[in-house]
DNA sequence: AACCTCCATTGAACGATGTTAAATGCTGAC
DNA sequence: GTCAGCATTTAACATCGTTCAATGGAGGTT
């Protein structure tokens, strides 16, 4: 039996997450079984129990590569620039899980084990602090932003994908008319805002919330 | 057979909801499971689908459950203070999910389809406008302060049953000597402050958010 | 070249789960 | 007292995560 790796020679556990991130795409986390990963690389379920102890193991092994894709552009040189860091953190782990069906959802829930993953904090806290900042206030901020990001992210991409699979789920009419549009005009309204362009709405809301915490005084946005 | 709601008449969606999160306080998210549930009402699994429709539809309605008694305090007259309406929301939303065990995970991931769960946010929305905001700078407020809520309170959740779970699991010492204590004395510090008094940090955190959101930006004009 | 050891995978099974379909009981209206 | 229909049971299905003994094979040793 040929082995997905082509070299043939033993499994390995990063093959094993990569071969679990196609099925996940593909059918989705609740489709996401272990014989299905299994199959993916020419083998029996069974196999990747010598790799991996647990399909939650497993899961955090996705959410902790996740993270890692996510930490990348933080490894260049750090930026000076609190608001910019910050910005450019919270895009990347957005974009990341998005990347993913479901990948708001596998990441929330996961518990990231490696400490190369903590570490990675590290440089960019270093430059917050640098910047004149005390630490635990460099701590909050980093995690508000992270926090709401991930959040965010989540419901985002909720709504998309129950929109891909019945356009009609979200329809604007159709809920206004559940909601009683006259006695809640306001619900009516925040339905148009949220529901139109979430990618211009998530830059304008985390542009908000960066330029609140670092004190937007010399901000001029756009 | 004596059901279990003593008045002996048929099964409703509420008694099963509330029969949930029993299994799910006792058991966890994992051990939450149909015939556990049926179990706790002196009914086999099968005679909930007559109620709901599936196991997803159930754990919506316990995540619309948690939502209801969320906002239960924002039923009371809107509070004038900016600030203060979306502190007392926040901690309202925190302490429902930690409320039962895995609540935050229920939660998160759930998909809120009651409308009037989506008409009880017009009355604090209303009030915010009324002090004189746009509905966007509103919403973005909002959504932003809830979104923090449910991420942050999801991670401390998951602190908190890994220590119960086993308190060796995020033992300081341990954690510096995995991280590498002297090349990485930022997360080390870290560690300590995140990992003390969450009520405390919660209260800090939630604080200096609200602040930054409403408080330079109150006589502003947008 | 034959042996042996140990790593990696197979084959088969177990118990549990979500879910469905038909059969059955029960209740209240006529 | 009969009947319709709501609510539940009984029984089964497919599938899932996981375990365990058996097996294969590659590489070093003799």
């Amino acid at each position: 039996m040929i082995k997905a790796g082509g070299v043939g020679r033993g499994l390995t556990r990063e093959q094993i997450v990569a071969a679990a991130f196609e099925v996940l795409d593909e059918h989705g986390l609740d489709g996401l079984t272990m014989r299905r990963v299994a199959g993916r690389l020419g083998v029996q379920a069974a196999a990747l129990y010598w790799h991996v102890s647990d399909k939650a193991d497993l899961l955090d092994e996705m959410g902790t590569s996740m993270w890692r894709t996510a930490t990348v552009p933080l490894f260049q040189e750090p930026d000076q620039d609190v608001a910019r860091g910050l910005t450019e953190a919270a895009r990347s782990l957005r974009s990341t899980m998005l990347a993913h069906r479901d990948g708001a959802t596998v990441f929330a829930g996961r518990r990231l084990t490696d400490v190369s993953l903590i570490q990675v904090q590290e440089r960019p806290l270093a430059a917050l602090v640098e910047a004149g900042r005390s630490l635990e206030d460099v701590l909050d901020t980093w995690q508000i932003v992270m926090h709401f990001t991930i959040g965010w992210t989540a419901e985002e991409q909720g709504v998309r994908q129950a929109r891909e699979a019945d356009p009609h789920s979200y329809d604007l009419a159709e809920r206004d008319a559940r909601l009683g549009a006259e006695d809640h005009p306001l619900m009516v309204q925040a339905g148009r805002l949220m529901f139109a362009d979430p990618e211009a709405r998530f830059e304008s809301v985390l542009a908000r919330l960066v330029g609140a915490l670092t004190g937007n005084l010399d901000r001029r946005p756009r």
